[in-house]
This record gives structure tokens, C-alpha cells and sequence, in this order.
DNA sequence: CATATACGAAACTCAACAGTTTCGGATATC
DNA sequence: GATATCCGAAACTGTTGAGTTTCGTATATG
């Protein structure tokens, strides 16, 4: 689970003596980092704050990992990401079938969630660039993916105009949301994104109203 | 110029003894503000790095805003919005070349200065709902505002199909251009905007490629 | 059962920073 | 020219929070 500080123990030839580390703390400690920073940023972020919500000791998160910044990353790292198999997205047939079975309640809280966590991020973005690439990683890449493919497949199918530019499409609905909710302060409602897909995304991509 | 903390003395009669307060400093300190706001967003922001950028003492900027986050808000209040007057925004006869102006260098500039200001700002909008409602008027409304009045003057010259909605695709612009720089990382190349006009926005106004 | 490490809790150290005060000098009113 | 306020510079205060250490206890090895 944990990526980036995973046993401090050497390859092969330590023993190990006394207690061991109980490292089924370490997703609960890092699911309270995230919960944390989704709710108040980075910087209001404190280590005691994790640690209470955790219910652990700050000496025991000190034990695991070496820096506040260290902690972040691995949190953000260690997230799980959207559906990456694509063979478990969506197959309605038509692309507008498709991208509607993307917007379920739970899809759409676990990205409201994301976004709040990206936030509370982006203004270390250019100080952390190590955070930046985790975040992409975790929370941008995975879902472009999925609409690249989902997009791609409309297109194979004829459906799709042939000369739509799938990097741009795939990228519009995340967009948009984003700016929705990050800049405007508004919540993404079932309404909005519905009529995101019919008034921009499937006309972008040449797909008449059916 | 200052808006939100323009001057303590009450109105009509107080005779204002002493040297007095240099106004013409007040924009010099709100652009260091800025400028230091851009670089290290809110929280890495201190005092001490905007009186050393505008070259005047902490005192003064003391005398002047009641507290850190007093003086960031009106820096943010008093920041240039883009044209607001729409009879000097662009009208070559197409909603591709009202476009295509729009995304002359200074304006790019402009608008990712902005975008890294907000990008220092956003993890605030929860604490401090004041800051974003004055991002949102300075620096989301008048851009919006002003391709609303292109999109709807295409619309009524027929150029735009009839049904679409201004309101969404008004926003795909400002929303994809945020999210590739934020979130991206990448920087907004002219390719990368006029690709944006061709590729999703004029498509999806129904506009079929001159 | 001796030793070594983990645990949560709490006390501790140290640096950074918001906000205040003090200073010597400049500029305004009366 | 007396007084009041401004200025920049710098010293000062108080709090917050990252990271460390200590303590009593639990759990592992040998």
C-alpha cells in the first residue's frame, strides 16, 4: 500500500526484533491525511489533526513517515484512482449511453472528494513537484484515460466525427467540473453534468441530439 | 482605488492634522501583493515579502489593512478585470475571429497571472467565503461575461445553432485553459487555445469549420 | 524473562510569522 | 516652530505548528 516509505528495513539480513509496526494502521492514517487535507488544505493542515483523526500517535506517524510533505505525498499517492480496467467500463453502444453511466452518485462524490483534495493542493504544485506528478497520477490521468477510451471506441464505431480530437474531448467534462466547483463555488448536480454531455461534449464531437 | 479599507477618517469633520498618507502607494503595495500571491500562494505568503517587493515598511502596510487577510482581499478587489465594456470587445463578424482576438498575447499573459493567483487562492474559498467572492467578480465573471455577449451576438446573427446554451459553452474556455495549467501543468500555448476554438468550441456551437 | 521495538499520550524545542512598538526623520496643519 | 501624522527600518511579542523526546504499556524475538 504505502509507495514511497515502505520498510525502512534493509533487503534480506535484519532479524527484526521486538514489536512490529501494525501496518494495517497505514491506509487509516493516510485515508485521515486525505480527509484532513480535503477538508481544510495543505497548509491548514496539521500533523496533530491526522493524528487525532486517525486516533495514533504523532510519534507514530513520525515513525512511518519522514516529513508532513512525506505523509502528503504518500496519501496522494496511495488514493485509489477511477476505474483503470477499461474492460469494467461502461458498453452501452452509444457514447452518450456511455458517459451517462459514468455520472452515478457514488462516481461523482468520489470525484467531489478528489476535487476538494486538489485544492487543497494546487497552490504547492510548484513547490512539490514530486506532489504535482503524484495528484496527475492519481486523480487526472485515470479518468482522461477512461474518456480517451470510451471516446475512441464511439469513434471506431463511426459514430464519433473521424477528425474530433479525442485529447481535447476527453478532457472537457474534468474540466469543466472542476471550474464549476473549484472556481465558480457551485456543486456539480446531476443536472449539470447531464447537460454538459448533450449541450457540449457530444455536439464537440459531432454526435447529433438523438 | 482601495475599496474595502479607503479611509478610517469619518465623513465631513475631521481636520486631518500631520504629514499625510501617500495614496499613490497603495496600488504599489496591492501589486506586490499580488506579484507575491502569484509566487507562493496565500498561506506561503508573509507580510515581511510584500513591504520588501513594494519597498516600504510593514508599518506602513499595517496602517493601512487591518491584517493579512484584510489586504489580500482588497488586492484581489482592486485587481484590473478584462474588458468589461462590451463595445471594445472584438467584432470581426465571425465568433471564430471574436475568438481568435481574444487570445491575443497580452491577454494570455494576463489571464495566467490570474490563474496562478487563484491557483494561491483557492484552498481558501472555504474559510474565506469574502475572498471568493471577490476573486469570482475580478477575475471568472468578466471573462465569462464577455464571451456571453459574443455568443449571443453569434446566436443572433444566426452563426450559432439556435438551441445552444451560452451559459455552458461560455465556460469551456476559461474552464479547460484552468485545468491544463493547474491541473496539467502545462502551459496554455497559442496552438494549445486555438486548437480549443476549433476543435470544442466552435463544434460545439454547431459552427461547421470554415 | 530479558531485550528491543511499537504503541498512544503528552511534554518539549525551535523556527517562522502575524501583528505591535519604537525609532529617527520627513511633511503636513495651525 | 509646536504638534501631529506619515514614512521605512528594525526590534519586539505571542502564537502556532513541525518535528523530537519521554513515559508507561503492549507485543514481538531469543
Amino acid at each position: 500500500m504505502t509507495l514511497l516509505e515502505p520498510t525502512p528495513a534493509g533487503p534480506g539480513l535484519a532479524p527484526k526484533l521486538g514489536r512490529k509496526r501494525d501496518h494495517t494502521r497505514d491506509p487509516e492514517i493516510l485515508d485521515a491525511a486525505l480527509d484532513v487535507l480535503a477538508e481544510t488544505g495543505y497548509d491548514g493542515m496539521t500533523i496533530d489533526m491526522v493524528a487525532a483523526k486517525a486516533k495514533a500517535g504523532k510519534a507514530t506517524l513520525y515513525r512511518r513517515w519522514d516529513s508532513k510533505a512525506d505523509l502528503v505525498l504518500d496519501a496522494v499517492a496511495c488514493m485509489k484512482p477511477v476505474e483503470t480496467d477499461f474492460s469494467k467500463l461502461p458498453n452501452t453502444g452509444t457514447l452518450r449511453g456511455d458517459l451517462l453511466a459514468m455520472i452515478k452518485t457514488p462516481n461523482v462524490q468520489d470525484a467531489e472528494k478528489k476535487l476538494k483534495i486538489m485544492a487543497g493542493i494546487v497552490s504547492m504544485i510548484s513547490r512539490y513537484p514530486d506532489l504535482a506528478e503524484a495528484a496527475s497520477a492519481a486523480m487526472v490521468e485515470p479518468r482522461a484515460a477512461a474518456n480517451r477510451f470510451l471516446m475512441q471506441r464511439s469513434k471506431d464505431r463511426g459514430e464519433m466525427r473521424a477528425d474530433a480530437d479525442i485529447e481535447a474531448l476527453s478532457m472537457i467534462s474534468a474540466s469543466m467540473v472542476s471550474y464549476r466547483v473549484l472556481m465558480l463555488r457551485k456543486t456539480a448536480t446531476r443536472e449539470f453534468l447531464v447537460n454538459l454531455i448533450d449541450q457540449v461534449v457530444l455536439p464537440a464531437a459531432g454526435i447529433a441530439r438523438g
